[in-house]
DNA sequence: TGGACGTATCGCCATATTCCGATATAATTG
DNA sequence: CAATTATATCGGAATATGGCGATACGTCCA
């Protein structure tokens, strides 16, 4: 018994609780399934808040709420044209983790069995 | 210039909303400050209970609800060794998200100015 | 200038989440 | 068997979140 008690595995560098919480806080704002929609919808085009909320099915003043919390964690840019406002994808990172979603929830119809087994 | 009115830009394949709304449950239960660091560590080998929970700075039954958490949306593996309960990745696609996070919210000394601009 | 339209903001309520102490269960040790 | 260690579960209080009607603001058009 000199060390049954195992080693910590292997040393690595962590990313500290801080960056960690900010990293949840736009994980949170994501965790939403009409805010994952706008940013399918976005991350193939640019669409304007009414566009958006149509696509989610909500009233238009929700789908401004959604995008503007988006927003502000840096996720999307805005452009405002006449009494249009289009939303564009800001944070590259999000292909990706849409990407994952779409590979393990996949199409509309074959959700895999659900969160699998 | 024939359609002043522009089409709904291009045509997609929108993942249904309940297919999102499964997705949005994980990204909810990962989206926690401790729970990244969970799966940070669990990324880079094996660990239990306590040694998860030391790592987070919390008491070992507050990790343990966060791995049960995390453990029911499919993230997790769980193996028990005696006494101890080992916890392992089980969702392939936590490493990718997980360097998605680490690249925007990199390391603990350049949080490339927190959120960006 | 007045009205329609698109977007944004506010306040309220219902619900969900987080944290934590207390306690329960299971396995090991003497 | 009793004590100790490692995990898990329960219940409740504080807080955060989501949805939504009402309404305000800015822009365009007749």
């Amino acid at each position: 018994m000199v060390d049954t008690k195992r080693k910590p595995a292997r040393p690595q560098k962590l990313t500290s609780l801080e960056s960690l919480s900010q990293a949840a806080e736009c994980l949170k704002t994501l965790a939403h399934p009409h805010r994952l929609r706008i940013v399918q919808m976005l991350l193939s085009g640019r669409y304007t808040v009414g566009e958006l909320a149509e696509a989610c099915e909500i009233p238009s003043h929700m789908a401004s709420e959604h995008l503007r919390l988006m927003q502000r964690c840096g996720l999307f840019d805005v452009e405002k044209e006449g009494r249009c406002v289009y939303y564009t994808i800001a944070e590259p990172h999000l292909a990706n983790i849409m990407a994952c979603i779409e590979a393990r929830f996949g199409g509309p119809k074959s959700p895999r069995t659900g969160v699998s087994a």
